[in-house]
DNA sequence: CGCAAGTCGTGAAACGTTTCATGGAGCATC
DNA sequence: GATGCTCCATGAAACGTTTCACGACTTGCG
């Protein structure tokens, strides 16, 4: 029942508790058939190493977690694909936690977590400002990098997308096309990534100093639903007054949206171009394609947890960096067609 | 840098070690003047369990563990959330760990749970057969609950949903409004919950005795690539031989049917009626929404891990029990409208 | 043959908890 | 004033590792 433990090993083996350690950690130490020999008992035994016994003597531990927000959405479990790549290359693996965008989830999570001195902390904080509790890991010894929230904390590395950038792609794709009423659908805008995207968008629009129009549309939420309910409100303007061109802040709504449009009788992009945001999976696979402003979703995990093990090796010239990745504009069917200048 | 220990916080406490820990695990045998002492001396030093040193003392750990198949497909993602729900409100932690179907990747994570001493493990293991490690853990005394596999093991407990009833269910409904030339579009049939939803949908169609005919259309994989390309062979057909209905083993083959129909310019439900499976979030959302077989999929998480805290619980009379989950057919656009009997 | 250098293996200490037998106050009872 | 209680607090043992200073044995060399 109860696993054999590394004194029986050796009494098995005949040898003493250091050598089998030996065996275990430093193999060269240990001639070739003493090693044999004990290789021998550890099967013979079934015996498995105590991990919090050695983590209790050692000090660390070789487990990293991250902390997403919501396990469902496409964008973390891409995420988490890739600092899971980094994290099980150097020899150690990563456990995710899931806070649901719940605080009081995310507090129990960071004491289980800081008991179990985990070698570093990934997370997404459901609160975007200063977060005391993280302090707590720093001070503590235990690496935190930040995903897509909190750039620029001084005593943190970061990894995040430039969502402005993202915004402005979209929008000059549109107005190149020859749209000159655009709509950005998205919400809350207490969401950074909502606001940065409706900012960006703006701040290109105003730039080109063309005369766009650019309105906003703001939902309660980034599903599908909300996507639906806004191409209703939106088919129900006068023609004269709707846009030619919608952007939505994420690729959900724009499906959504999409849909709303469908049923209406509205085609995309004939009618109303769309583009969304994330280039989900099943943005290519829309009825119509969707064009999408595509994040490096693998590529953020990766960095994080290259950040976290560059940090967490100890090498103490570390300086806390924060990156930031460019996104990029995914064109398809949904936005593809020239338009013929003004009404068509 | 390093966390305070226990003494530490004794000796700032003016108690003994010992005093230390009963505040921690039974408070009520400590005078409440003491007991208020050591925890504002725990508040000031900011101590923190250690909980290698407690597990390696208390012998046993809180965390459990799932491992599956692919973090990103929205059948696991709600697993997951459903275990996590009971693990949680048992005090426990869950931790996801990720085998990307890569039977080596699984045996690493197998490992290093094995050493960890977890409390339990949730597992969709990638191969379906007998699995030796897994039974290494039952004999260390680790329950094992399989999810989705396996069912019938004598010596753990298994989850699992019926899939042939979800094949009958699927070809019933089909049958029912009036098609009588049924296509079934799937694979590889390897795995076993293709096979077994292709073989509850013959076996309902047989039992009818009103000749539908009922073919396969084996695809490579279960991804909406897979579903356009057998709607351009099915497109390809005469239109006399062409089936009058759909039934897809995923509802991302049925996305990739509904797509490529579309295309071609064949209206859902009219010309085709269309079934998928697994109604994940995006089949309601779909252009024509997409009736599907709908699996008890948080409830198959939450009844995973009350199982395996049940039999972790350690009441010696635990027996091992096969839990079986009824599929239930969700009936949305894509199938709803009535057939006008035959060639319409 | 004797000595230095190397190669292997040993045993005890330490990591931070939890647990449990022990002990000392304080207090009522006889 | 001894006895038996209850109530709190104590200190040592144990959990299974890793690490490290040290000792025993071999080998090479003068």
């Amino acid at each position: 029942m109860a696993s054999a433990n590394i004194k029986q090993v050796a009494q098995h083996a005949g040898v003493s508790l250091g050598t089998v350690s030996n065996v275990l950690n430093r193999p060269d130490l240990v001639s070739p058939a003493t090693r044999q020999r004990v290789l021998d008992s550890i099967a013979t035994l079934g015996y498995v190493r105590n991990d919090s016994a050695r983590q209790l003597r050692a000090g660390r531990s070789r487990t990293v977690a991250i902390v997403v927000l919501d396990v469902s959405n496409p964008f973390f479990t891409d995420v988490v694909r890739g600092a899971e790549a980094v994290v099980e290359e150097a020899g150690g693996m990563l456990v995710v936690c899931n806070s649901g965008e719940d605080a009081d989830r995310e507090t129990r999570h960071l004491d289980m977590l800081e008991e179990q001195r985990v070698q570093g902390l990934l997370i997404t904080p459901v609160s975007d400002g200063r977060h005391p509790r993280l302090d707590a890991f720093v001070a503590h010894g235990i690496p935190v990098v930040l995903v897509d929230r909190g750039s620029g904390h001084p005593s943190r590395c970061s990894v995040a997308v430039d969502d402005i950038t993202g915004g402005r792609l979209a929008a000059d794709h549109l107005a190149d096309h020859g749209h000159r009423r655009i709509l950005y659908v998205g919400g809350p805008m207490t969401i950074r990534q909502v606001a940065d995207r409706h900012a960006g968008a703006a701040a290109a629009l105003t730039e080109r100093a063309d005369g766009v129009r650019f309105d906003v549309h703001e939902t309660p939420t980034l599903s599908v639903a909300a996507g639906r309910q806004a191409a209703d409100d939106l088919v129900a303007l006068p023609a004269s007054r709707r846009p030619t061109a919608v952007f939505c802040a994420n690729d959900l709504l724009a499906l959504g949206v999409l849909q709303g449009l469908t049923a209406h009788g509205l085609r995309v992009p004939h009618d109303i171009a769309l583009v969304g945001y994330d280039d989900i999976e099943f943005a290519a696979a829309a009825a119509v394609p969707l064009s999408s402003v595509r994040q490096p979703r693998e590529q953020l995990g990766r960095t994080a947890a290259q950040l976290l093990l560059e940090e967490s090796g100890g090498s103490a010239k570390h300086s806390h960096r924060h990156v930031v990745f460019q996104p990029e504009l995914v064109i398809r069917a949904s936005s593809a067609r020239e338009r013929k200048r003004a009404r068509s």
